[in-house]
DNA sequence: TTTAAATTTGTAATTATTACATTTTTATTA
DNA sequence: TAATAAAAATGTAATAATTACAAATTTAAA
């Protein structure tokens, strides 16, 4: 694995979830499914390795305004939507680089996060059908 | 109080709490302040006071990283940036209609959050004043 | 003043996360 | 290969945030 951490069965199944399921899922999710496959794995095996990639930068943690800890293999700039209705978030393309403010000219910004809230185009669809 | 919310004693107190300290505070924070002034105060009050003033729009949380609930009484669009070194959160006037982005384009988008991290202009001088 | 409704309170339950000691696995070296 | 040391994973317990809910209190209405 890259970034001087070491490759073990767990670590690799872990961020394997995160990069192909693109859910952004909880820890609970995550521990849920690959225990199927590992039953050995315990819930605290997935919060240190997930901790371990964030300080390693190659996951990050979705910023929102829920009490649920979602997490991200994709730490290129992009945002995040999450539906109200059916809780699936949703990746978009976003240019952070366009968002210009002169009240933090002194500050120093390591990261910039967007985070939308609202009704995703499935669930609309759904809505509309039933009326 | 606006939005049809009864102004009790408790309401009233905790929404000019956070009109007045701006600091976008925790549930523990405010309880904490509250409770020498008003001495029956109850940590389930506060909570349902806040998820009241939520949902009739008066306040929201703060979208963000970490697992602290941070409330904010200025409901409108502005952006928060977090400081890695004291733990503040600013608030800055950030253009949200600038955003565009065309993957959202079926979406129904209820609200834009943005948040930065990084490190705040007096942390900067602090580290500065130690080298 | 009585009664009903709304609000607040306190305790218990739930959930997410971390702390930490023990066990297991992996890598190293004799 | 066997012994040893280091790293990783595990399981349990502790902590903290939040919600559920029933009882008590306050407020408003009749």
């Amino acid at each position: 694995m890259e970034h001087g951490i070491k490759p073990s069965y767990p670590r690799i199944k872990i961020l394997e979830y995160l990069i192909t399921k693109r859910s952004h899922p909880t820890v609970d999710e995550i521990y849920s499914n690959l225990v199927k496959e590992i039953p050995t794995l315990s819930k605290t095996t997935v919060y240190n390795t997930l901790n371990l990639l964030i300080s390693a930068n190659i996951v990050r943690v979705v910023a929102s305004e829920e009490n649920e800890t979602r997490y991200d293999a994709d730490v290129t700039s992009h945002g995040h939507f999450k539906c109200e209705k059916c809780g699936a978030i949703y990746d978009f393309r976003i240019d952070v680089g366009a968002l210009k403010t002169d009240d933090l000219k002194n500050f120093k910004i390591k990261e910039k996060n967007v985070y939308y809230r609202g009704i995703c185009e499935e669930c609309l669809d759904n809505i509309e059908n039933k009326i």
